[in-house]
RNA sequence: GCGGAUGUGGUGAAAUUGGUAUACACGCCAGACUUAGGAUCUGGUGCUUCACGGCGUGGAGGUUCGAGUCCUCUCAUCCGCACCA
């Protein structure tokens, strides 16, 4: 009987099912391993990345479960989120109802690819048993003032009609729709992630080798962590009374304090207080007003690509050391969020500083040996025109003068981040309300643990303007849970990427306790944290920084313990791309995984996916490379006509002709192989490349025990990956006994009668002998210089160099 | 500018970690079986040369008996961040 993929596949997947062959064990004694893979938003339907993501993942979870292992490899949904509300605009379709169909639907498409997942422990983010508990966090969070509510200039997106946090803006764009953000003053609600930054960096060596160092550096980038002094500069005393004596000083931050006496003029941010108190009281000219305005007005990557400019402000401060006077200016190039908004500039010393300088015309003054009037030195040198500290390396200055501003009341050495407290609010329907009430009486209030969730109203209306929360004409109305008297709920939703900061628990925790807790302690224990993460580079920042953030969280709230780090390993895939370019709907270059698993099943988009490519690499995509992996697939199941025995047979390996020794060497050096790769390389591709081999090495073969053992061994190796035709064969041929358990690597077949081994003279190649495997090094030499001979003529032999296994390379002169 | 990678046949990619470069697969060529094949099987396939040979892992050096692999410099491509003081 020819190959059937759909009978064989469908059959299996139906056993698996009743059989619940992948939910993991209770048994908290045994050794467990939880492989994760990132789970799917539901968008309707699986692409490509999704199968190459879960074939991934379920290549390791059932390589681990057949080594005994206890395995977690659940699934679930990210459910909440824009596309769903953007259906409901579309197609008037309710979010709820286009979420849960589109998981029915996705639900399915995972099944038919024969995915080992759990079935008990899927859930959606949207589930409102999952929004309980999250909403009880969230409340924690505010108690503990890691939450707060303010109002702050934030990433305004007009088409999400939303709100962006920092990491969500990509080059200056929604990382959703691709739509120009907007700066906008509104209050939202924060995580104080920068609170956890030194922590969130430090952390990062833990996962040295066991992340991708891409991924580290993006992180660690993203912290910014830099160390340097932060002081004040005291206005003088005219403007002091100018601002009406509500300024005295302002802040700066420098990691260059060793340029501290090159200060020439400091600027602020236009969005600084000085510089509104200043407008406001009139005391700048109309058209400088109209600048600073436009300036303030510009999206970030207008200001980005925007020319330097500034203006004085006319006011001036005093240098903390020298007491000179020095001008005020408001610039375009100096950020508001960052480092108190206002910037001590040293023209000599620093790029940006220069060219303002320059095109302002303001004064220069070089301290740093090596530096010159006509340009901005970055180097190192000894410090001149510095008082007490002339002569000193600049970089050892930069820790005295730091001490000396402190031990003078001065300033202080302080760390800044880049990094930026998380902006969590959302003002939009689908995601998770935030269970905060506004009261007249009593201010921001948290709602009561036992009134949660706060469940989203169903009967809304979805027309993209607004807020369809705020729009609500009663959903909002509530009474405060502290005072009881008549309040606003909060409108805002929950980031979505809150919900996917701690699935990861949710997962671990058994689902008999998912009524009565959110996480529970035990079994996160037990099951934490995960040994093997597998998802896209895109959420190199995101999903892992916010993930990583909340586990910390989490555990100083006291609802996790003795976990510092969610994910333990991760593998980042590559994209799947054709045609040299990602798959996508637009491009019109998509392959429908159904359309592939009607054609040629699922076995064969597993095998092709892991084969055509390393995992971490992009994989290009081949329709004839599919067939080749489908006839490979094919073939092997054709050779079930070549076994007669239903074990492992004992082989007397010395019996056996060269063909069947080799035979047996490629199916063991897969074996071999396999280790190797399940546990370190995931180079899937060559292991399959491996079992290829083999297989062709069997076929050059008739021995019955030779193939019997190879196939019992190769459907071993393979069910991983080809799970469905391996399990058909092995019930069929073995019983499926050579799915039960290990097989053990039998080095004497490696041992061969004789030994090839290349010739060189000089390092190239001249020529091959053969030799007894236990041929004396003389012999070897022997055969080697006379297989050489020609070379050999007229010179003499300097060195000759004998590499067991491997080569002879003579040295002539 | 900063950070991280990657460069090997026509293509996707291997190389036991310093030891016979191009395994495995796709494609291509030839042949077999066929009424036919876009099915299946067999063989061939780095470049160059009539040949002996020569040349070959982005490029240039170096270490070594021996380098895709180690070192120095350099070029190209890709990704992320980017006026963070």
């Amino acid at each position: 009987m020819s190959y059937n993929p759909s009978e064989i596949e469908s059959k299996w997947q139906k056993i698996w099912d009743e059989k619940g062959a992948f939910e993991p064990l209770d048994d908290q004694q045994l050794e467990k391993k939880y492989i994760l893979s990132m789970f799917p938003f539901p968008s309707g339907r699986l692409h490509m990345g999704h199968v190459r993501n879960y074939s991934i993942g379920d290549a390791m979870a059932r390589y681990y479960r057949k080594q005994n292992y206890n395995v977690l490899h659940p699934i679930g949904w990210d459910a909440f989120g824009m596309p769903a509300e953007n259906a409901a605009i579309k197609h008037g379709r309710h979010p709820k109802d286009w979420t849960y169909s589109n998981i029915d639907y996705m639900r399915k498409e995972l099944n038919a690819l024969g995915l080992s997942f759990s079935k008990t422990r899927e859930f959606a983010t949207c589930d409102e048993l999952y929004t309980k508990w999250e909403q009880s966090f969230i409340i924690k969070m505010f108690e503990s003032k890691l939450l707060f509510r303010e109002s702050t200039t934030v990433n305004w997106c007009e088409d999400c009609h939303t709100v962006l946090a920092n990491e969500q803006v990509e080059e200056g764009c929604c990382w959703r729709c691709d739509n120009e953000v907007e700066l906008k003053e509104m209050p939202g609600y924060y995580l104080d992630i920068v609170k956890y930054a030194d922590e969130l960096l430090e952390d990062l060596k833990e996962l040295e080798g066991k992340w991708p160092t891409q991924v580290l550096g993006m992180q660690s980038n993203w912290i910014g962590k830099s160390q340097g002094l932060e002081f004040g500069f005291k206005l003088s005393t005219k403007s002091q009374e100018k601002l009406g004596g509500a300024f005295k000083s302002f802040e700066v931050f420098t990691t260059r304090p060793d340029t501290i006496y090159g200060v020439t003029y400091t600027a602020l941010a236009p969005e600084h207080p000085i510089v509104k108190a200043l407008i406001k009281a009139g005391l700048l000219a109309d058209d400088v007003v109209e600048a600073i305005a436009n300036i303030a007005n510009m999206s970030e990557i207008e200001r980005a690509k925007a020319n330097k400019e500034g203006y004085d402000l006319g006011i001036s401060v005093i240098h903390p050391l020298t007491g000179e006077t020095i001008p005020v200016w408001t610039a375009n190039f100096v950020l508001a969020s960052y480092g108190g908004g206002a910037v001590m500039s040293v023209p000599t010393h620093d790029e940006r500083d220069f060219e303002f300088a320059k095109q302002y015309n303001l004064p220069l003054k070089v301290v740093v040996d090596g530096g010159e009037e006509g340009s901005a030195y970055t180097g190192e040198g000894k410090l001149i025109n510095s008082e007490l500290f002339d002569g000193m390396k600049n970089v050892k200055a930069k820790a005295k003068i730091i001490t000396y501003f402190e031990e003078q009341g001065l300033g202080k050495g302080t760390t800044n981040f880049k990094l930026r407290n998380w902006g969590i609010s959302r003002q939009r329907y689908w995601g998770a309300p935030i269970p905060f009430v506004h009261c007249d009486a009593c201010g921001l209030v948290a709602e009561k643990v036992e009134n949660l969730p706060i469940a989203l109203p169903e009967d809304v209306e979805i027309t993209g303007e607004g807020n369809p929360l705020e729009n609500h004409p009663t959903w909002k109305n509530c009474a405060c849970p502290s005072c009881g008297k008549d309040a606003i709920r909060e409108t805002d939703t929950l980031d979505t990427f809150v919900q996917s900061s701690w699935y990861q628990f949710r997962y671990a925790t058994h689902p008999s306790k998912w009524e009565t807790t959110g996480i529970d302690r035990e079994d996160v224990n037990y099951w934490l944290g995960v040994d093997q993460y597998i998802g896209g580079i895109e959420h190199a920042i995101l999903h892992l920084l916010y993930a990583r953030f909340f586990t910390k969280v989490l555990r100083d709230l006291g609802f996790i313990e003795n976990i510092k780090e969610p994910f333990e390993n991760l593998l980042t895939q590559g994209m799947v791309l054709m045609d040299g370019s990602k798959m996508s709907k637009s491009k019109g270059n998509t392959v429908d995984p159904d359309g592939l698993i009607a054609k040629y099943g699922a076995d064969t988009a597993r095998l092709f996916t892991l084969f055509a490519a390393p995992p971490q690499k992009e994989l290009e995509w081949n329709d004839s490379a599919v067939e080749g992996a489908f006839r490979f697939i094919k073939k092997l199941y054709d050779r079930k006509s070549k076994v007669t025995l239903n074990s492992l047979p004992t082989i007397e390996h010395s019996r056996l002709n060269k063909e069947e020794k080799l035979a047996r060497a490629k199916v063991y050096e897969a074996v071999k192989k396999s280790t190797d790769v399940y546990e370190k390389t995931f180079a899937f591709n060559t292991l399959i490349a491996s079992c290829m081999e083999a297989l062709n090495a069997l076929d050059k073969q008739k021995n019955e025990q030779v193939w019997s053992e190879g196939m019992y061994i190769l459907l071993h190796l393979l069910e991983p990956i080809t799970p469905h035709v391996c399990a058909e064969l092995s019930e069929v041929l073995f019983n499926s006994e050579n799915l039960a358990h290990k097989i053990k690597v039998l080095e004497e077949v490696f041992v061969q009668d004789t030994i090839t081994l290349g010739v060189s003279v000089n390092g190239k190649r001249r020529g091959e002998i053969e030799v007894e495997s236990g041929a004396s090094k003389e012999t070897i030499l022997e055969q080697a210089r006379a297989s050489v001979a020609k070379w050999l003529e007229n010179k003499s032999i300097v060195k000759e160099i004998v590499v067991p296994n491997k080569l002879v390379n003579l040295v002539i002169k």
